[in-house]
DNA sequence: TCTGGGGTCCTAGGACCC
DNA sequence: TCTGGGGTCCTAGGACCC
């Protein structure tokens, strides 16, 4: 790592949050569902949680991550449930993004619902920052229909907790110089890559707050935490960490992990059924990796009993590869050998590890000759026009009734606020 | 019927090579 | 005979985040 990215380097950045992201895009669809309890995750009876409460949902009690039948037994009778609608949900954040580059070249979406603008540059068309954000707000209003929360802040971690602080709907900026005092007395749990194992370690050394992590010397956390303890100990000074050093813009680095899992209906120890889930996750997986043109080095099979123990295996292909056949060739072989104990399963999954961008030329001079190359693409063609349903191979074929569609990463945690 | 699904980063130990 | 390092690859698993 260069030693200049790792200097605290002077930046204004300005993280944008679509508040209760899901519920919003749906009210924007269904006006009706304003002012009315919403949860957008499932429908109770189904084995899930929340993944997007509106307010008058958390008044009473439900927040994100809440198992739905909970959820049920809190709210009042006409709460409306929602499975949700990721291809929606997935426009309007595109929508929101277009927005936010009008007020930024450097924008970088962190996930569906949030987005980071580094400010430099932007400072002639604004009075201030707190000016920006109302026109950021104003904006993404008049074009989307949906709010925002915003923080600000000159390094990631602190205009997260800024973000947190200024939720719902609110703006707040932290200037550059004052993070020390912002920080000083907040809980160590606002701090990003403080969870509830960190706190508890911290808390044996009786550091309850930021600003007393930010008063224990690096090298001492460094000993004791590793690298975690360095970087965590950088942001709670409201510096850098060398993690979050990084140019704001959006991601080049290639994906690292593409992974398909999902939960049973009802917990089984039917050999068939999870032979053929883990056979159409392989395929979809598989699905994923072609369209990001890539190829994977190593499967993993992951399991998780009826009691939440999880057990997982991971193998390397004998070549890199993006075909279903491979793929499945080593998932059946390895599921057998996960599945050890004599307990029910709540669910299975597949990741596909070690991906690398498949080479051009040579390679697709070979797939001219390849015969399953030819069948891969042929199906993924019967996939686009039909549903991914219209073509499982094996096993999987027995289970689309059950199979429910793909869905993008929930978002869970959403950061207390007592302000 | 407690506890979803998709990711990232980090650590650690063993194998193997030089 | 004994005692070493360093580097890289591979697998397993923990912690955290949205």
């Amino acid at each position: 790592m260069p030693l200049d990215t790792l200097a605290p380097r002077p930046r204004d950045l300005m993280l944008v949050d679509l508040d209760c992201f899901y519920v919003s895009v749906e009210r924007v669809r269904d006006p009706t569902l304003r002012g009315r309890p919403v949860i957008v995750g499932g429908v109770p009876g189904e084995r899930g949680v929340v993944a997007s409460a509106s307010y008058e949902a958390r008044a009473h009690g439900v927040h994100a991550g809440m198992p739905l039948h909970e959820a049920a037994r809190r709210c009042p009778r006409d709460t409306v449930f929602l499975h949700g609608d990721h291809a929606a949900y997935l426009a309007a954040s595109r929508r929101v993004l277009d927005v936010l580059g009008r007020f930024s070249p450097r924008v970088e979406a962190l996930s569906p619902d949030e987005a980071l603008l580094d400010l430099a540059g932007c400072e002639r068309h604004h009075r201030s920052w707190l000016d920006a954000a109302a026109a950021v707000h104003r904006a993404v209003r008049t074009d989307t229909g949906l709010d925002v929360s915003i923080g600000i802040g000159g390094t990631r971690a602190v205009a997260r907790i800024a973000l947190a602080l200024a939720k719902p709907g609110g703006v707040l900026e932290v200037r550059r110089g004052e993070e020390a005092a912002f920080l000083a007395d907040l809980p160590l749990a606002y701090l990003p890559g403080v969870g509830g194992k960190t706190q508890t370690a911290l808390e044996r050394f009786n550091v309850r707050t930021i600003g007393d992590l930010a008063a224990v010397p690096e090298s001492i956390l460094e000993t004791t935490f590793g690298r975690t303890g360095a970087t965590l100990s950088r942001r709670a000074r409201g510096l850098d960490a060398e993690l979050d050093a990084s140019d704001v813009g959006p991601r080049t680095a290639i994906t690292r992990t593409i992974s398909r899992e999902t939960s049973f209906a009802h917990d089984t120890h039917a050999p068939d059924l999870v032979d053929g889930m883990l056979s159409y996750l392989a395929q979809r997986a598989c699905r994923a990796l072609r369209d990001e043109g890539l190829r994977a080095r190593a499967v993993e099979v992951r399991l998780r009993y009826a009691d939440f123990q999880t057990a997982a295996l991971r193998r390397r292909l004998p070549e890199a590869s993006d075909r279903d056949e491979d793929v499945l060739t080593l998932v059946r072989a390895l599921w057998p050998l996960v599945w050890q104990r004599r307990v029910r399963l709540r669910l299975v999954g597949v990741t596909l590890h070690g991906l690398e961008r498949k080479a051009g030329g040579q390679l697709d001079l070979l797939a001219t000759i390849d015969g399953s190359r030819h069948l891969d693409a042929a199906v993924d063609a019967i996939r686009d026009r039909h549903g991914f349903g219209a073509l499982v191979r094996g096993r999987a074929i027995d289970l689309l009734p059950r199979l429910a569609s793909d869905q993008a990463g929930f978002r869970l945690r959403t950061p207390s606020c007592s302000r």
